[in-house]
DNA sequence: GAGGAGATCGTCT
DNA sequence: GACGATCTCCTCT
């Protein structure tokens, strides 16, 4: 099923944020950091549109912040909130329209005891699931697991073969998704524009109960 | 287990 | 000067 990783191309970002979003589910953010590679699977997005949507950051109009999101496609847009944690998007659409998918959590692939560092969890038990969830489901939490900030990384080019942070495909595939509202907004928060692998352990927020016909993944 | 508050700063009004 | 696409810790039940 499973093959060598490969890189995402920028034909795939240069569509709508709500075609994208399903579509990104289920492929790898690959950190390379020397000869290390740390690697987490996306299990949860969120779509983030343009003038329209008044939750994004494109609402009000193109600014220094949020150039990026209306610049070429498959680049990393990184901001920076509460004044203390960084979120990773990926611009969508073509060069001038404004698009973007925010990386809400990720499963643990490679690298974990490099994102466990990084978290400040250096005692973390890998072999425990409910532990290794605190390292990427979230935002906030995978920002700081793959070490992403916005000085280091904001406009870095993800499908790009000479970049450190990138989107690649290794083939997998995903069962079956599932669309919510977007979390942690106040405007346009009824959209439906959330998207996740049904059944992940490592989507964002409480842990969901495992309905009792839920058949454990490999 | 649930709920609330604090942290802490860039960005825009 | 206000506030936000969040996380963690603490308190109370």
């Amino acid at each position: 099923m499973k093959r060598e990783p490969k890189l995402l191309r920028r034909a795939f970002f240069n569509r709508d944020p709500r075609i994208v979003s399903p579509e990104l589910l289920g492929k790898l953010i690959v950190r390379s950091d020397g000869r290390k590679k740390i690697a987490g699977r996306i299990v949860e997005v969120e779509a983030y549109l343009g003038a329209d949507d008044l939750a994004a950051h494109a609402a009000a109009g193109r600014t220094a912040r949020n150039a990026v999101l209306w610049g070429p496609p498959g680049h990393a847009y990184i901001y920076f909130i509460y004044g203390v944690h960084y979120c990773l998007n990926v611009s969508c659409l073509p060069d001038g329209e404004a698009g973007g998918i925010l990386i809400r959590a990720l499963e643990p692939v490679s690298g974990i005891r490099e994102m466990a560092k990084a978290r400040e969890l250096a005692d973390l038990d890998p072999t425990m699931p409910h532990e290794l969830r605190k390292l990427t489901s979230g935002p906030g939490r995978l920002a700081e697991a793959l070490s992403i900030t916005r000085p280091r990384d904001n406009g870095k080019d993800m499908v790009a073969a000479e970049s450190d942070l990138q989107v690649m495909d290794d083939g997998y595939k995903v069962e079956e998704v599932a669309v919510t509202p977007r979390i942690g907004i106040t405007k346009s928060a009824e959209l439906p524009l959330r998207y996740v692998i049904a059944g992940n352990a490592f989507v964002s927020g409480k842990p969901q109960r495992l309905k009792p016909d839920f058949k454990k993944q490999r």
